[in-house]
This record gives structure tokens, C-alpha cells and sequence, in this order.
DNA sequence: TAATCGTGGCA
DNA sequence: TTGCCAAGATT
């Protein structure tokens, strides 16, 4: 193994270097303020940076710092966080930024341990923060990293054995650099080097500062390292939309419970019964037969094939809407403030430009 | 602990 | 169209 400790000594040197010179320096959110940065983190679990750049912008205006974040409505951040998408980042966002407030006296704390303790803020998420902002030497965990070092070590492991995911943390924290000093740039070169050379489809091993000791490189095995994981079983899921409008153009929405899909989000008042669509209608009033049926959305989530059927109608002057049903007329113009789920809100789009 | 949670990009 | 996954965390 005389070529793991050739690696281990030489990774953090060359990867810091590596970072400085070819590494990526024009992001946002590329500061050492703690909100800041943890707001970038969460932003990006799960998220392409292209994605985030269209969000993270408005987000920084409209909540310039933790405090402002605290004090929000959580439907003032679920609409700043619509089309995002993984809307329990959100919503623990908001809960988290409280935390700071009230248990941290308005500070972030400055170690992984305590950063761990902030709603949604795992343990990739606070070594992360502890590194950029306060140079902890602490390693990230998140797909570019193990992807790098799979690679760099041959690890065939199986993704979600817990053993092999405990052996790549263990593996992440060897490579640490000696100076804490180091910490940002490495932190960095880590997501860098992942994002835009170790790419999983078809990385520019020869632009590679590593491309000489890495053993998938030099053994010709890039390409099935790392292991993928087990496909998940897409399950298909009927889904019907009662779109009710009054004469004022207002269309009805309902807060969607926590638990489950665009939790927190608006909504129509929908259901997976076309049963239990009607009976949401005759609470305002309206018979199946006053329905008109729209046309099929498809909407593919990671692990669910939605198909959605609107059902609309116009409701009467004064609908009398159920007790428990609670929601709001919602004029188009105010939409906007509104977090709601893509899918509704490419639909409601849709109708508007349709009628004008 | 394995399942759950969104949306978009790419091949 | 479909598979796979992206700066993962939670329950």
C-alpha cells in the first residue's frame, strides 16, 4: 500500500494548489458569512449550482441576514423557495435560522458538533460552514467527494451499504490538509475537482492534478467507479385537482399539511380518489356533473410518476366552503407570493395566458 | 433503516 | 421515453 500513502501526503497540497489556479472563484456565495454560506448549503443539497443562482440572488434580498430570516412568515420563505423543490429545506431553514436567534444569541456557532444541532443542517452541511467560515478541519461528504474517492482509491463499495459509507468518511477526514489554514480552498477544490474534472459522465482525467496516483485512472476503471446505486422503483400515482375560480377570476388554494409531498406549499384541494375529489367539490357546492375535465399533467418526481388530472369549475358568488376545508381565494395577481408546486403553477400559468 | 422528499439536466 | 443523479437530511 505503498501508493495510499504516496496519495494521502500528496492529495491536500496538490488539491489546494489545484483549487487556487483552476478551481471555481465567482460564486455568490463564496464568503466566509456564516449565513451566507449555510443559506448556499441548503440551497445546494440535492441542487445543481445552476439552479441555485436563479434563487439564492432573491433569497439574499429579501432575507439579508439571519434575523430577517427569523422573523419571516414560513410562507414568505416557501415562496422564495418555489420550484426549488425538497420543500423540508425550507421550511427547516426557517426553523433553523430561529435556532440561531434563540439559542445561539443570533450567532452561528463555529464548530461542526453545534452546527449539527440546526434543523436540516446534517453533517456534510455543518463541516461545510465550520470549514469556509472558520477554518475546521472537517470534511464534506456529499456526491462529488465520494465520487472522488472512489475513484482515487478504487472503492467498489455499494452505495448504500453503511459500513462503506462509514469507511468514506474515515477515508475523507485521512486526506485532510495539515493547515487549517488550507481549509476553504481544499473545502472548495474537493466540490471543484468533483464538479468539473472528476465529472461522473466522462471526466478529463488528463487535466487531472491527480491523474497519476489515482488508482481507478490507472487501473481503467473511471467509468464503473463509483458503483451505482440500486435504482429506486417509480411508482405511478394518480392525482385529481379540483381548480375551483370565482366570478373574480380568484382561484381557491389550500396550505398542504408538513408531512409529504410540497409539504407547506399551496394547493388546490386535491386527492388520489376521484370519490374523494367529488365530495371536496360538493363542499363548495358543486356537483360532478358541473366538473369539466382538463387534460392529463405528467409530473415525474425521483421516486413517483404523478399523473394529474384537473377538474374545474366556477364556484358561486358566496361558496360555501366547508369547515374543513380552510383555504384562500387567491386573485392571479397575488399568486406570486404564494409557494406553490411547479406543476400547478405551469398549469395555472398555462390557463391565464390561455384566456388573454 | 430503508423510504421519502422536487426539479432539472443530460445522454 | 427512461435512467441516473445533483454541494443530503430526516424519520
Amino acid at each position: 500500500m505503498r501508493n495510499e500513502e504516496v496519495l494521502k501526503s500528496e492529495f491536500a497540497p496538490r488539491l489546494v494548489q489545484w483549487q487556487r489556479q483552476h478551481g471555481r472563484h465567482g460564486l455568490l456565495w463564496q464568503t466566509r458569512e456564516p449565513y451566507r454560506v449555510w443559506l448556499s448549503e441548503i440551497m445546494l443539497q440535492q441542487t445543481q449550482v445552476a439552479t441555485v443562482l436563479d434563487y439564492y440572488p432573491r433569497f439574499v434580498a429579501t432575507f439579508p441576514d439571519v434575523q430577517a430570516l427569523a422573523a419571516a412568515e414560513e410562507d414568505a420563505v416557501l415562496g422564495l423557495w418555489q420550484g426549488l423543490g425538497y420543500y423540508s429545506r425550507a421550511r427547516n431553514l426557517h426553523k433553523a435560522a430561529q435556532q440561531v436567534v434563540n439559542e445561539f444569541g443570533g450567532v452561528f456557532p463555529s464548530e461542526r458538533i453545534e452546527l449539527e444541532r440546526l434543523c436540516g443542517v446534517g453533517r456534510s452541511t455543518a463541516a461545510a460552514i465550520a470549514a469556509f467560515c472558520f477554518n475546521a478541519r472537517e470534511t464534506i461528504l456529499d456526491g462529488n467527494v465520494k465520487r472522488v474517492l472512489c475513484r482515487l482509491f478504487a472503492l467498489d463499495g455499494d452505495p448504500a451499504n453503511k459500513a462503506f459509507e462509514a469507511k468514506l468518511w474515515t477515508t475523507a477526514e485521512a486526506l485532510l490538509p495539515r493547515n487549517a489554514a488550507d481549509m476553504p480552498a481544499y473545502t472548495q477544490g474537493l466540490m471543484d475537482l468533483g464538479a468539473t474534472v472528476c465529472k461522473r459522465l466522462k471526466p478529463v482525467c488528463a487535466v487531472c492534478p491527480m491523474n497519476d496516483i489515482c488508482l481507478a485512472h490507472l487501473q481503467g476503471r473511471t467509468a464503473e467507479l463509483p458503483r451505482r446505486k440500486a435504482a429506486v422503483a417509480v411508482k405511478d400515482v394518480a392525482l385529481y385537482w379540483l381548480v375551483l375560480r370565482n366570478r373574480a377570476g380568484a382561484v381557491f388554494l389550500t396550505k398542504r399539511p408538513a408531512k409529504g409531498i410540497w409539504g407547506g406549499l399551496w394547493c388546490v384541494p386535491c386527492s388520489e380518489s376521484l370519490d374523494d375529489l367529488y365530495a371536496l367539490a360538493r363542499d363548495f357546492g358543486i356537483q360532478a356533473e358541473d366538473l369539466t375535465e382538463g387534460i392529463e399533467i405528467k409530473h415525474r418526481l425521483t421516486h413517483r410518476q404523478l399523473m394529474i388530472l384537473p377538474f374545474t369549475a366556477v364556484a358561486g358568488e358566496q361558496a360555501p366552503v366547508s369547515a374543513r376545508i380552510a383555504g384562500e381565494w387567491v386573485a392571479p395577481e397575488n399568486l406570486a407570493i404564494y409557494g406553490i408546486p411547479k406543476p400547478l403553477h405551469s398549469y395555472l400559468n398555462a390557463v391565464q395566458n390561455s384566456l388573454f
